[in-house]
Order: C-alpha cells, then sequence, then structure tokens
DNA sequence: ATTAGTTTGCTAACGGTGTTCACTCTAATA
DNA sequence: TATTAGAGTGAACACCGTTAGCAAACTAAT
C-alpha cells in the first residue's frame, strides 16, 4: 500500500485526511449558522471547491458524513471533559465526578448547535445512552454514535466506582439512608444494567440508584439548558451547585 | 361573513375546517411512518388529493403547518394528562400529580414521533418551557408552541400551589430538611420565575426547588424514555416508582 | 520508461423537495 | 344577476441527495 521507507501515511492519504477535514469542518459551519437540518451536501461542496457528486468519494452519503461528525464531535467533548477531570488529583474522584458534571454542562452550552445535531442523531437513536454490556461492547451491536456516547458516561461512572473502592474501607455508611423501596426485579435490573455493565464492578444498589438518578438529573439539565427551556435564567451556575448538593445527599453525603 | 341564521358556520368554513383536518391527518400519518423529517408537503398534497401549491390556501407554509400540528398535539397531551388527574378527587392533589406524571410519560412514550416532533420544533426553540412571566403570557413574546407547552406545565404547578395551601394549614414542616444551601440570587429568581409566573402564588422557596428539580428530573426520565435511552429497560415501571420516592422525599415526605 | 491499476474528480442526469405566480372556476355575497 | 372572494390548477424556479459513466492524475510494478 504505501510505499514510504519511513512507514508514515503516504501523500494520496495525506491528502485525503485533509480534504476530509476540510469537508467536515465546512459541515460544522453549516451546523453552526443553519442549525441541524441546514447542513447541505451541496453547500458543503460549494464550500470546498469541489463537484456535490465528488464527496462521494470520502463519504457513503450525507448521513454517513454527519455521523462522522457527531462522533467527532463526541471525541471533543470527551477530551474536554477528561482534562477538566485531570485538574483534580487522580484520587479526589467526588471532585473529578463534579468536574464531569461542569465540563459536561460548558462544552454542551457553549456548543449547542453541535449538541443539538449529537441527541438528535440518528432519527431513531438511543442518544446519550448509558447502559451496555462489556462483552458485547465491541461487537457490531451498537451504532458508532452511541459507543462514543457510552464512552463518554462511563468517564463519570468508572469515577464512581473508585470513589466506591476508597471510601469502601473508611466504614461510610450509605444506602440505607437514601434507597427508595424498589422491587427486587428493579434492583436486579439496576446492578446488571450499570453496575456491571457500564462501571464494570458490582456497586451496591443505593450507589447504583443514585448514579442512575444523578445521570437522569445531569440530562436533563443539560439537554434543557442546551434548548433555554431551562426553569432558571440568571443564576444557573448556582442552580446546578444545589443540584449538585442536593444529588450528593441522594448518595447520602452532606457536603 | 356568515349568512347563517342559526350563527354556526358555513357551509365554506365547514368544507375548510375538514379539508385543514384532513390535510393535518395526513401529516400525522407520515410523521408516524418516516419521523419528523419525512413530513412532506408533496406527499401531503398527494395523499389529500391535491396540488401541493393548493395547501398554501391552509396553510403559510410547511412550517406553519408543523407549528399548528405540534399545537395540537400538545392539546391531546394536555387533554390526555387533565382526563387522568380527573380520575383522582379535586382535593388529592398528591395523587393528581402523580397522575401528571404517569399521563405525561404514557403519552409521550406511547406517541414517540409526535413527542420527538414537539421537542425538536421550531430549531432554536425553548420545547417544554415552564417559566413565564403572566403579565406577558399573552403577549406575542412567545410563539404558541412555548405557550402550549407552558400551558402543560401549569396543570402540575397549579396542583402543588393547591397542595400547598391544603397542607399549611396542618402544620406540615417542610423545607428546613431538604433544601440545600443557596444563594439569595437563585432564590429570588426560584421564586419570582416559579412561583410567581407559573403558579401564581407565592411558595415557599424549598417547595419551589423541589418542584423545580422534580420538573427536570420527570423531563429527563420522559426524554430519555422516549429516546430509548434509559438506565433501564425492563422495570421501567417500578423504576418511575422510585424515582416518584426519590422526589418526594426532596419535599419532606415519606410515602 | 512504459504499463497497469487505483484514486479522484467531472458532467449529466434522475427524482425528489418547498415555494411562487398567473390563471381558471366555483360558490357566496350584495 | 353581477361582483367578489376562495379554492384549485399547472407550470416554473431553485434547491436537494444520489447515481452512472467517463476522463484525468497519480501510484505501483514491470
Amino acid at each position: 500500500m504505501t510505499s514510504n521507507t519511513a512507514g508514515g501515511p503516504s501523500r494520496r492519504e495525506r491528502m485525503r485526511a485533509e480534504t476530509i477535514a476540510e469537508i467536515k469542518a465546512s459541515a460544522r459551519g453549516q451546523l453552526l449558522q443553519h442549525g441541524p437540518s441546514g447542513i447541505s451536501l451541496r453547500a458543503i461542496a460549494r464550500e470546498v471547491g469541489v463537484t456535490p457528486a465528488a464527496l462521494y468519494r470520502y463519504f457513503d452519503s450525507l448521513d454517513a458524513l454527519l455521523i462522522q461528525l457527531v462522533c467527532d464531535l463526541y471525541d471533543e467533548l470527551i477530551a474536554a471533559t477528561r482534562a477538566a477531570m485531570d485538574e483534580a488529583p487522580p484520587e479526589a474522584h467526588l471532585d473529578r465526578m463534579k468536574a464531569w458534571v461542569w465540563a459536561f454542562r460548558a462544552w454542551s452550552v457553549g456548543n449547542r448547535r453541535e449538541f443539538e445535531l449529537m441527541i438528535s442523531y440518528p432519527e431513531g437513536n438511543s442518544a446519550m445512552s448509558i447502559c451496555a454490556d462489556p462483552k458485547t461492547i465491541d461487537s457490531l451491536e451498537f451504532d458508532a454514535v452511541t459507543l462514543k456516547s457510552m464512552e463518554h458516561a462511563q468517564l463519570c461512572g468508572r469515577e464512581l466506582a473508585q470513589f466506591y473502592r476508597q471510601t469502601e474501607g473508611e466504614g461510610f455508611e450509605f444506602g440505607s439512608v437514601t434507597l427508595p423501596e424498589m422491587s427486587d426485579g428493579l434492583q436486579q435490573e439496576l446492578i446488571e444494567s450499570c453496575s456491571l455493565m457500564i462501571i464494570g464492578e458490582r456497586l451496591p444498589v443505593s450507589w447504583v440508584f443514585a448514579f442512575t438518578s444523578a445521570w437522569v438529573r445531569v440530562f436533563g439539565l443539560v439537554t434543557m439548558e442546551a434548548f433555554g427551556s431551562l426553569p432558571v435564567q440568571n443564576n444557573i451556575d448556582e442552580f446546578y451547585k444545589a443540584q449538585i448538593k442536593s444529588m450528593l445527599r441522594d448518595f447520602g453525603m452532606e457536603q
């Protein structure tokens, strides 16, 4: 394939990658200007300076291009989130989880149109999904977008597992305080579908429930804020702080 | 205008209303079959048996048609919710609020595509909004869709206000238990933008915070379930029940 | 250096979309 | 009955995503 002695990408491959980047950049520009449904293949071709048909040498369809774009955006979100988490020490798991929330929020609100595209693609999607069997996670059972969204959720999930392991020896008393009574079936599914699947480690039901509840709340918060339908407009930071406090209380923590 | 002695709608008006209903029905059919973006003006015209241009006698544009459709869907959701609430006695405010949640969920999940259209329209929307100044609520500051979504939220909001009035005399002790510490600014805005604006009555901060928190949670739950990204798949009813219990605890209630 | 093969881009076309305009016909009004 | 407002048509415009066939350019191997 490549005739390089250095083994690096060939000239053609470099050119191709550059063109692909250019196409994606143009698509993102149109996303910013006209929203998700305003992304036009022909307009991209016009901007890149090429015939519409030529784009099919790089993407199978407009849909495929958008999916690729969404994956890139997830990578961007994940990178931003990870960077924010890494500003806290590796063992400060609580701070890192907080940082995850703030970074998730900041990126989504700061990139509303991108976020809009992400949660609305594909049509019959399972965006921002959280649950996945690790055995099937690498199979082709999930589309690329779902995989990315799970990768994003796992950033926080794994941190929770480590936090649990950290506090396990300290005789923390969780669970009895906060867990509402629920059927065994739900407890089973909660543990299996989240503790086992996402975090890769068994956690107490109270933790898993608190985690899934918090996930729903954060998802609601970020989505509503990005779409401008949050019940608060001026003191949003404070509102988030209060929400985080409320969620921590569900974990049995006061701070 | 109308030449009827009975004062009812004229023959033309009846015909027009019938055609409009037919158009909307066709649009909804396509929504069900092909999703929000699969609604085509030309396809509607084809189905109704008329030229595409003829539809412009009834709607200014496809966008206007869709907005009208969304408003109708909100009316349907509101009617279903109200009916479910009215199955409980008028003074059983807690049961009525629970019924609101269940009906909201049932309708949204039972009409996924419709729900999808509702929360994704218009593009830069404020769907499922909750806050509005009652002085400006009737002015043209809000689009029709936002007004409908507020009407839907008010169904629950008013019930909360009546519930508060009901329990006020009974010496219930709320607030101190659950309200996380927050700035005065946020407290101000919470009270003003929700208690005053939606419910039309001053409530304690703890109630308002618990209400907005619950609203975010319910919105997150319903949206995620409708989009298939809920962390639970098999015991969803139980999960909702546990969530409701958790929310009630935020109000300081155990049951 | 020439050949063979791959990659890239083009032109042209097909069928689809929302929207507008000028025109006809019909039904309700004065 | 004459007038007028409403509903519907047909043709056109400017887009859209996608496909097929063909020509040029580049790479790789003989």
